[in-house]
DNA sequence: TAAAATTTTGACCATCTGGTAAATTAGAGC
DNA sequence: GCTCTAATTTACCAGATGGTCAAAATTTTA
């Protein structure tokens, strides 16, 4: 254990010391696990990076996969707290600005959770099936239904929703799972603020334009 | 070695049977390699994917390292060509359905591939890391290069060339890479002929949409 | 302060996996 | 047919890795 490591527990009253080597666990393996993958990750390597041995790792999850569950599934909290952010709205452009801000914040903020994620529905979603089933399909009906709602009230021209909903999980979400790429194509550059901007508003401004009704009808 | 391919090595003339060989461990792996990332998938995976011994693939690929680049560059090879299909053109709705068109066809007929692809990418490149920074960066630079004539052409709207290229790679890709998730929200079926060329269909009216100047000036 | 509970840690193990060696079989050239 | 080369196959090994254990250290409780 680190001296910090030390410090921080020796003050810490009990409870919460393993809130927070829970904390620090999960941080650690969900960057290991978004560099290298499921099977590519080594609980060595979780361990080093939380910065305690790895014996300690397994005190507070009994097993790989368990610790790779709560990764994902906190994951999914994130991805769900941003779908809150496409709420009703009789307007169409704002909830869409919000929603494509919204997403492309998480994919700058939360790169890693987002390439666990890409990972874990990429190889068939083993581990979160359950959720992609449940939550994750009611969710995305009730955008359909309402965007639905939009195009038959006039709001935007008439596409598939479901479509739609692919193109901004997609555009966005690529903008943390190739980030490399993208980084690679930028100089080796990580884009920077004003880019990140920039680009979130080409994304909106395209997909917006492409769904605005003629205008003068 | 299974009776199939006795029999069909026992009339191959012998140096067909090294090319042969390779071509079913390079479809072998690619399809183990895609399902479990790399350090996922073992040589016996593979092996008995291609229902050979393992030993045999071994006999024609050194290592697993070799293997997994050769399937990447085979990948990368067809990524180029789908490439060409955006050449130089006066018309940007016609090159622009062409080259989406042409990317949706990729992520449907070689899923594998393209998950291959992005499951590198997605860890930093390790393998090709030079085809980034050189082939990658060429053909980019060309294609914004244009997209920036027909700006200045007044031929479409003024908007970043790179984050529209990001955007169509983003969305096509993300039927390959996350068709998992699309087809649970399909009610777990693959999406039919028609709902592959509606879902084109959306992505070119939506992105073409956004694109086209306003008509009447 | 003593006992109980929690946390930390190094050493260890069973299994899996990439890769190898060597023997066997099949085909090509003469 | 005979020789040489290419291809196939079985058995095996060395290293890595997930997970365990029991002892030591630390903190809480009585």
């Amino acid at each position: 254990m680190s001296e910090m490591q030390k410090l921080l527990n020796s003050k810490a009253p009990k409870a919460q010391i393993r809130a927070e080597n829970e904390r620090v666990i999960l941080g650690a393996a969900e960057t290991i696990f978004a560099q290298h993958g499921f099977r590519g990750s080594t609980m060595q390597m979780i361990a080093d990076q939380a910065d305690l041995p790895k014996a300690n790792v397994h005190y507070y999850f009994d097993s790989k996969k368990e610790l790779y569950r709560r990764v994902v599934e906190q994951i999914f909290g994130i991805w769900l707290q941003a779908a809150d952010s496409f709420e009703q709205s009789d307007n169409p452009a704002e909830a869409l600005r919000r929603y494509i801000e919204q997403k492309m914040e998480i994919s700058r903020l939360r790169k890693n959770g987002s390439k666990v994620w890409a990972n874990e529905v990429m190889h068939g979603a083993p581990i979160i099936q359950d959720f992609l089933e449940t939550q994750l399909t009611d969710w995305t009906d009730g955008r359909i239904e309402m965007i639905q709602k939009w195009i038959d009230g006039g709001k935007i021209k008439p596409i598939n929703p479901r479509w739609l909903l692919y193109m901004i999980w997609a555009t966005t979400q690529h903008y943390a799972d190739f980030a490399h790429q993208i980084e690679t194509l930028n100089e080796a550059q990580p884009l920077s603020e004003k880019q990140w901007n920039d680009a979130t508003e080409t994304v909106f401004q395209i997909i917006w334009a492409g769904l605005e009704p003629k205008s003068g009808t």
